[in-house]
DNA sequence: AGAGGATGGACCACGTAGTA
DNA sequence: TACTACGTGGTCCATCCTCT
């Protein structure tokens, strides 16, 4: 069982498809049906239904989905906690927004953030509010910015600004909503972002993008 | 019947281990 | 160190199956 498979699986069972797969991959569509029957054979099960033109996941690919969604982070984590050990900001960061902050915000403040970080490759979502939040929540994304917030889970955090300009990065154990002071104190964006892996919370892509974003939305609404 | 999607076979490129 | 054999994983192509 390799990072590879593992990753196929997961495209497989998120797009519904082979084919979006493949495209999701950059694979042509045989090598994504080849890493699925490679990975079947090695965990002994089969993993997808092929019912006609649909796919849906067995009983052991419905095992196995969270299984690989967490070895797949493992990986990645344990990578950019190598490349933390150098200080570069690299990697991928997986973000999403809502249209309104992404099509009329954040544009200008990515382009700035990836010429200074060219090493970042950004992978920018435009969700609602509460599918960016839930996508926070499940792992599937790094960094949310929204305009609404549910409660907030205490292995998260929320990264808020005031209405005076500054960075308040809000303890981890803060709920939502805030106390009405500290909710009046407040601007209208949030940012959350995953803090469940130690490694995680160190990551200098996510977390000077994410001060990056604060600043300048606080500097926007001031 | 045509289109779309998955599978299987043939072939190729590349990396690695073994050997002289 | 260079060569060779082998394994792995990719693409291309043909074929089959299902759906509209």
């Amino acid at each position: 069982m390799d990072t590879q498979s593992l990753q196929a699986f997961l495209a497989v069972a998120e797009t519904q498809s082979f084919s979006r797969a493949a495209e999701q991959l950059y694979l042509t569509q045989p090598a994504v049906s080849k890493r699925i029957a490679t990975l079947e054979s090695q965990v002994g099960a089969r993993l997808f239904d092929r019912i006609g033109r649909r796919i849906a996941l067995t009983e052991a690919g419905n095992v196995l989905l969270p299984q690989a969604r967490h070895i797949l982070f493992t990986v990645e984590d344990s990578r950019r906690a190598l490349a933390n050990l150098s200080g570069q900001v690299g990697g991928k960061l997986t973000l999403a927004t809502s249209h309104h902050i992404g099509l009329h915000r954040l544009p200008p403040l990515l382009k700035q953030y990836t010429q200074r970080h060219p090493e970042v490759e950004l992978d920018l979502h435009f969700l609602d509010s509460e599918l960016a939040y839930q996508g926070v929540l499940d792992g599937t994304l790094e960094m949310a910015v929204v305009t609404l917030a549910p409660t907030l889970m205490s292995s998260y955090r929320l990264l808020n600004f005031g209405a005076t300009g500054s960075v308040l990065p809000a303890r981890t154990t803060t709920r939502w909503p805030p106390k009405p002071p500290l909710l009046k104190a407040c601007c209208r964006w949030q940012i959350y972002a995953t803090t469940t892996v130690s490694c995680r919370e160190q990551k200098p892509s996510q977390d000077r993008l994410s001060q990056s974003v604060l600043a300048k939305l606080a500097c926007n609404y001031r």
